[in-house]
DNA sequence: TGTACATCAGTGAACGCGCGTTCACTGATGTAC
DNA sequence: TGTACATCAGTGAACGCGCGTTCACTGATGTAC
């Protein structure tokens, strides 16, 4: 009996193995997180998952990374798409598409900045989530050449705008705020307070 | 041999659990806790913390629920300093006192807010939560009778200063700001996220 | 002052389980000659 | 066209372990009479 035939229909193993992930966390939780369920999942044997990421660490620092290129790309299209409004509306856009890729893929939002579980010293985890970090300084700088920047200091514009952004994120997927705040939907949420942030930081229009 | 004439030296059993989950926390991270592991700290048998809690999500509400109250008596000593001087600074007190929390009991902290692993239906939980949040909103609505709130919405100037305050203090947690941002302080970081927010959006002084 | 009883904090043994890691292995594939 | 060899994806058995929960129990304390 051929295994290598049978997954090469399927697809790429280790893809799937971080499919897989996903999965497993939003039925389980990321605490209840093992090789074995993810392994299972994939139809893969329990050891599998290992050979590939060689570790339990090394599969969630794979996980990571790939969200946090994820992230990049949408943000990265959502800046392309607003290109023409000034930097203003792209801090706007960049915030909103924060929100969107957390809400839409939590598990691998919160393994992301669970550092606990992760190995920190993987170099492919660094270079994706400095990626994504850049598209944020790359835009603040866009701010300040346009001049909507004021006296402030880049690097606290860029702080607070990432802030705004991840609680929004956490929160709304820890489940604070559901039952707390009465327009419960998290698109127009973001949308709100993103538009709050740059008009009142960076000014109206 | 009275095992309880030792447990009454030593103090409240309960009381000294939550105290090691902290511990625990702090030294193998959040994933890894165990009921064992925490008796084991008290020098307790490991079947007391389930004759107290009932079991490990029982353990972990009332730890994020002590969690909410002491961030709910942070907060308040911070507004009580600072009630002469108006809404607006009060509420940078609030984030302010929100992130030295949150940076002082980062195990805490956390687990607070991964209701995957907490037992949702806890009434303790529920209204510690419940009398932290109502001191933000009397705050905002301290500001918006000082007319500092201008025309915007309460309820959205609310979730925008829960969100920056609680996504610094989780970026800071998490490690991800330390070496991406130069003056790494988070007491200074913190300090000036919120004055950077509160008077943007509430109008300098 | 003494006895009987209820309460309850905490024990410790036992349960069954799923876990992460290791390791020698199989068998398919590609390459060199 | 055929053979020999290296590579590597994935297996499956075995390991030792620590876990959460259950349960019958002990023994100290407080209360009622």
């Amino acid at each position: 009996m051929s295994r290598c035939f049978v997954s090469a229909r399927r697809q790429n193993v280790p893809e799937a193995l971080l499919e897989a992930i996903g999965e497993s966390i939003r039925e389980h939780g990321a605490s209840a997180l093992s090789l074995r369920d993810v392994a299972r999942r994939v139809g893969v044997s329990h050891a599998a998952p290992a050979h590939f990421f060689k570790n339990k660490a090394g599969m969630l620092s794979a996980f990571a990374a790939q969200g946090f290129r994820r992230l990049a790309d949408v943000v990265e299209d959502e800046l392309d798409r607003s290109k023409a409004v000034g930097g203003a509306q792209a801090l706007a856009s960049i915030g909103r598409a924060y929100v969107r890729f957390a809400v839409a893929e939590p598990s691998q939002f919160e393994v992301m900045f669970r550092l606990d579980v992760l190995d920190a010293t993987s170099s492919e985890l660094q270079e994706a989530s400095d990626r994504a970090f850049s598209l944020l300084i790359t835009t603040i700088e866009q701010c300040r050449q346009e001049g909507s920047l004021g006296d402030r200091d880049e690097m606290l514009v860029a702080l607070a705008a990432w802030s705004i952004a991840h609680g929004l994120a956490s929160l709304w997927i820890s489940g604070q705020l559901e039952w707390r705040i009465a327009e419960a939907n998290i698109e127009t949420l973001a949308s709100s307070v993103s538009q709050l942030f740059v008009d009142a930081v960076l000014g109206r229009d």
